[in-house]
DNA sequence: GCCGTTTTCGGCCCGACTGTTTTCAGTCG
């Protein structure tokens, strides 16, 4: 039997673990941290561990953050699956533990004392005392401190039902209480801009983090505190307030000075790991730095009024913030490398949206006015084929009918063209749901799986390189067939996709509807190192769906790309040539 | 435990807040 099969996610969490293990024993916090330090770098490698470990074990220290010591722990975790110092150091600790850490306000020393001393190991046995006013006969704690772990644990509670929200549904709601509050403060108002993940373009967002600055911050938080989407205030200070809204998410807004905007921007995007990087450049250039600027070794204080002069101050180019995830940015920017990121005007086309011939609600000519509207001059209408009955999947005579319409339609504009194409289905065992006759005579077609998605890794793996290896099969779509909150990713080895992408010339979308967003940014950036060629692609199913196409665009920045590594920024014409089907009758 | 255009040893990000304390430890972002 072949051993499990260990994941980057799985790696990382138990390497978190052990540093949970490490802090609760009182290590050194520096030691706690490297444990962190090589989970995150492995969690954020974008290509499998055992394929790296399997090409040669060394290469394991060649990961930032991995030394001598973690690549031996490494290693034996591969070869053997199992890790003895962690059988070591985790046993008979009991395994409630790890949640009381999930609690707010209770960290590594407090745990600790709890377990050691009064014999609390899980989040029942505490909250029990803590009602019981047990836990005030702790030295270091009074009823105040029960209190708070009492809501503490309502908090956890809360946190772990709830999920975050889509980058697609935070986005807009943020530009909407940006418009809210400048209506309402008008000139009061200097700069305002949300922070966070958010401003990163994460996929998901926790909070909403926005701040303002002004020289009446009395007036911007009494304005913010009574917009009409506010519904519960829960803190509410001089410069900073913290509310509820009406769609369930929590917006911590902060105002300070301008003088202090640059800074503080820059501060409150994060991620903290790059915050981290950039103090420590600060730091070997004599400067401290934080939210409120930077300071001199004599205590002097410099001020950034924009975030431009932050990053300047330390001679690095401004880092946008879809890259401020301490990969490899800082290196980029000191060379003066950083990548000149694609952005939404760059696309001229897109080459996966729907129709009501499948799954869409409006006709391919509305499709096409709302792409044309935004600017586009191509739009491959890619409805289901047969495969997926759920959709209402094209046979191939309805295919047939559906170019009739589409050259019909064609006739109307000089400036565009719709595309007849297909989303057609990968059968659970690689074949295809339309014979290569029919699908020679499509202007591209593209591939993607819904269904089978349990397959066991070697399974679904082979199932997609068969249909790659189809001379026309010029895209597969949406790869890991995630969708965010509700279904994780197949077991797809996507490191042997891309080799075959990049073998057979198959392109690799981006796709930006919000609950997919697949690939991810970790996904492309190691796409981009394979040499693969990507699109990226709205998944439209009406015409407010083409948003999809801005996050789509937010992912590839993410990911490092520039326009000229999107195929979609081409024009048809160019792009047609690069099809695999089109460079096949070339040669 | 990691890492090195000042180091193979001696460093490792910063500030605010809180609750319990009389000067600070723990936690968080």
């Amino acid at each position: 039997m072949a051993e499990p099969h260990w994941t980057n996610a799985e790696i990382a969490a138990l390497l978190y673990r052990i540093a949970d293990l490490l802090e609760i024993q009182g290590e050194i916090v520096f030691k706690v941290v490297a444990y962190r330090r090589a989970a995150d770098a492995i969690e954020h490698l974008g290509r499998d561990l055992r394929a790296i470990w399997q090409n040669d074990p060394k290469n394991l220290r060649a990961i930032q953050g991995v030394g001598e010591a973690l690549a031996e722990k490494l290693d034996e975790l591969l070869r053997t699956g199992e890790m003895s110092y962690y059988e070591k150091i985790s046993k008979g600790v009991p395994p409630g533990i790890f949640e009381l850490l999930t609690i707010p306000d209770v960290g590594p020393k407090t745990v600790a004392r709890l377990w050691k001393e009064v014999k609390i190991t899980d989040v029942a046995k505490l909250e029990k005392a803590a009602r019981a006013g047990k836990l005030r006969e702790l030295k270091g704690f009074g009823a105040r401190s029960e209190q708070k772990i009492l809501a503490g644990i309502e908090a956890a509670r809360r946190k772990k039902s709830s999920t975050r929200v889509l980058l697609g549904v935070a986005y807009p709601f943020a530009q909407e209480i940006v418009a809210a509050l400048r209506a309402a403060c008008g000139d009061a108002i200097r700069e305002i801009a949300p922070a966070g993940s958010l401003r990163r373009m994460k996929p998901t967002v926790g909070d909403l983090d926005l701040l303002v600055s002004s020289d009446a911050p009395d007036k911007i938080i009494a304005a913010f505190v009574a917009l009409p989407m506010v519904r519960a205030i829960n803190a509410r200070g001089t410069t900073k307030a913290s509310v509820i809204a009406q769609n369930g998410m929590q917006v911590d807004l902060r105002v300070l000075e301008p003088k202090h905007w640059g800074s503080a921007l820059q501060y409150f995007t994060g991620s903290k790991e790059h915050n981290v990087a950039l103090r420590q450049i600060a730091l070997d250039q004599d400067l401290s730095l934080s939210e409120w600027g930077f300071k001199t070794q004599d205590e002097k204080e410099i001020f950034t009024p924009t975030e431009d002069a932050v990053y300047e101050k330390l001679g690095l180019r401004w880092i946008p913030p879809e890259l401020r995830e301490a990969t490899n940015e800082f290196e980029l920017a000191h060379a003066d490398k950083l990548p000149r990121l694609i952005e939404l005007k760059d696309l001229k086309g897109d080459l996966q949206a729907h129709s009501n011939w499948s799954d869409g609600s409006f006709s391919i000519e509305q499709m096409a006015e709302a792409a044309r509207a935004r600017g586009l001059k191509y739009l491959a209408i890619t409805d289901h084929s047969q495969g997926l009955g759920i959709a209402r999947g094209l046979t191939p005579e309805r295919v047939k009918q559906q170019w009739a319409e589409i050259d019909a339609l064609n006739k109307k504009w000089k400036d565009f063209v719709v595309l007849k194409s297909i989303e057609m289905e990968i059968r659970a065992d690689g074949s295809l749901d339309f014979p290569d006759e029919l699908l020679a005579q499509f202007d591209l077609v593209t591939v993607s799986t819904h269904s089978a998605l349990k397959q066991a890794r070697e399974k679904i793996t082979a199932r997609v390189i068969k249909a790659l290896q189809n001379p026309y099969v010029d895209i597969y779509l949406h790869p890991t067939a995630r969708l965010i909150n509700q279904r994780d990713e197949t077991a797809l080895d996507l490191e042997e996709v891309f080799r075959v992408a990049k073998e057979t010339g198959t392109l690799l979308e981006i796709d930006g509807a919000p609950e997919r967003l697949d690939l991810d940014d970790v996904r492309v950036r190691r796409a981009r190192e394979i040499g693969v060629q990507i699109v990226i692609n709205s998944d439209a199913h009406s015409p407010d769906g083409f948003a999809g196409l801005f996050y789509g665009v937010a992912m590839a920045r993410r990911g490092g790309l520039e326009a000229r590594e999107v195929l979609n920024t081409l024009e048809w014409k160019e792009l047609k040539l690069k099809l695999k089907r089109h460079k096949r009758k070339v040669k």
